[in-house]
DNA sequence: TTTGGCACTCAGCGACCGCGAGTGCCAAGT
DNA sequence: ACTTGGCACTCGCGGTCGCTGAGTGCCAAA
């Protein structure tokens, strides 16, 4: 009973602070939410809450606001599910629905994102270890340059430009390309290495230095590029909070321009299912330790091929923001799949 | 003679100001610099320069500040040039030598720019018009889906998923690709349209829809792309003016989220050789009439394909900003030069 | 365990004030 | 015709002061 109490004045607590974002005394606790005590009761409950660490306040004399503490345990036992409407349904699957390759995909999920959750918004492209290669084409731009493209089922398409050693007639081209093609169609990313290490031997010594540079441009291209990229958008976002809350925008930009850092927030989602959320402090990045990441898996197929998410201020609006990425990520995996 | 003296005075004031971000008035000026006469006599140029609206006063008794007409002047007459020096341009050079394919030059270059302007980098990936088609690549992802891919002499490799209206057996594909390659290769991105539009009579009735789809995703590639990429970079430095100053944020980067404006504010680059400034308000984009925006084209070969530059606030180091902008554009032309 | 009462704390706000940087104007000097 | 020192004036900024009110903690009674 009391114990339950308090649970549900922290949870009150936690929504107010995050629709008005200042600190909540009991006596507007007790008028908003109807918990059917008196002020002194809730007063009570407050100091107890603060003891466990829960709740804060910034001076004496001032309401309490959550401690990321608070938002872990609101997030783990009190939030409920707030589902989409229909309507947002719909505009979501539209919306992505007229992507028209996987570049335009990644760009309209970032912005969408952006926009639903009014939020910084991250969207990683679907994984290249797990995918097979379709196909690989070589052309010459000039007598001694090439360009690798390579072509992934998932309609990622790879490409690097290679400086060889000396001009490359048209026949050691072709030939190239028809082995590489044999050597790598259909071959999953991380098989690659293995299929691609002894190509060199099959080419006459001329031949060599130029296939070394081919191959090496591959393994380059298959090892170092495996997770790479990530897509940024609604930063403005950032600076909507007016002016001087808890979070200075700065060193948050900072990190955000880092693909590494963006890589770490996205890479650490390690619930396979569902949506993963880090608050504050638990965020192990610096730069970033007044913001919560809020985190989703989105598979092609059967599997989990990469994650995005948003980062925000750590009084958001979490159950909202949830489901907001819950959703996409599941629309993101539709559409995959659908192509 | 005294016309002079007054330009001397608003270069003092344009020069104070940017270092220290702070009205400046009569007696700091002939302290700072020796300009040989008593502060009174400044303050009868100061009120001239202000009636002339080259200065203002943010309000009585207080110093003056440049007006978007003063820079203007300051900058079509009285900045010097602030060369690099060799190691900055030693640096430059190194780091973009190092780049593997155009995406890592774009990215390099954007990253470069803003850390040594510390202010928000832009560049624009090379213009297709005037690019020509290298290879032109046709691969099943599925028996219905297919992806075309249009690799340039610039390295740039456009891409796109088709949706066939049914199964496209492999002779067809072939034999597309190869009067693909054929119609294609060798011509100018601008003359695509023409090249192709007859494509579609060579093939029996069956194969016509799964034709017309592959040629109107060309066509789209082609006209609907043609400049569109602008990568972005530094947006970190816009937090750095300390808090209010008369540059509110937010709405900057919200116009920088949107790449039609970042192309607008490259794109208007008059000026074939040398570098563009405009100065706040001369800029005409909503959110960023405290900006100015410093851009210059590069060139592969003999012509311009692309502009870049950087957006800061309207008090920001022109002569310094003004040369790196046309240092790393140069050097970015040179890179595309020896590809 | 809850509740009303009560004393206490303290951030925020507005009023007030003095300092000083900076100005405009004027009359005298060159 | 400029320049310059003098001088009165303006007014933003920073500090102090006091009040107010929201909010608290504690206690004694229910």
């Amino acid at each position: 009973m009391l114990e339950e109490r308090r649970l549900a004045v922290l949870r009150a607590i936690v929504e107010d602070y995050v629709s008005t974002h200042e600190p909540v005394g009991s006596k507007a606790l007790v008028e908003r939410h109807n918990l059917g005590v008196s002020p002194a009761t809730i007063r009570n409950d407050m100091a107890a809450l603060e003891d466990e660490g829960f709740i804060a306040q910034p001076h004496t004399s001032a309401g309490r606001v959550p401690t990321d503490l608070g938002y872990r345990l609101f997030v783990d036992r009190l939030s409920g599910v707030k589902p989409l409407s229909p309507p947002e349904r719909r505009a979501i699957q539209q919306f992505l629905d007229e992507a028209v390759d996987l570049d335009d995909v990644m760009s309209r999920t970032v912005r969408l994102l952006a926009q639903i959750t009014r939020q910084v918004a991250l969207v990683q492209y679907p994984s290249l270890s797990r995918s097979t290669v379709r196909h690989v084409e070589l052309v010459a731009l000039s007598s001694t340059r090439l360009i690798v493209v390579i072509i992934v089922d998932s309609g990622r398409v790879e490409q690097r430009i290679i400086e060889c050693p000396g001009p490359v007639p048209e026949s050691t081209l072709a030939d190239l390309r028809a082995r590489l093609i044999a050597a790598l169609a259909g071959r999953t990313f991380s098989s690659v290495p293995e299929s691609v290490v002894d190509l060199e031997e099959g080419f006459i010594l001329d031949d060599r230095p130029t296939v070394h540079a081919v191959v090496s441009a591959v393994l380059e291209m298959v090892t170092e590029r495996l997770d790479e990229r990530v897509v940024l958008g609604g930063t403005a976002h950032l600076a909507r909070y007016g002016e001087s809350f808890p979070i200075a925008i700065q060193p948050v930009l900072e990190a955000l321009e880092e693909q590494v850092i963006l890589l770490q927030l996205l890479g650490e989602a390690t619930t396979p299912q569902g949506v993963t959320v880090r608050i504050g402090h638990e965020n192990p990045i610096e730069g970033l330790e007044a913001t919560s990441v809020i985190t989703a898996q989105y598979a092609r197929g059967d599997r989990a091929v990469a994650s995005l998410g948003v980062v925000g201020p750590t009084h958001m609006d979490y159950p909202g923001t949830m489901s907001a990425v819950h959703a996409v990520a599941r629309y993101v995996s539709r559409i995959l799949d659908e192509q």
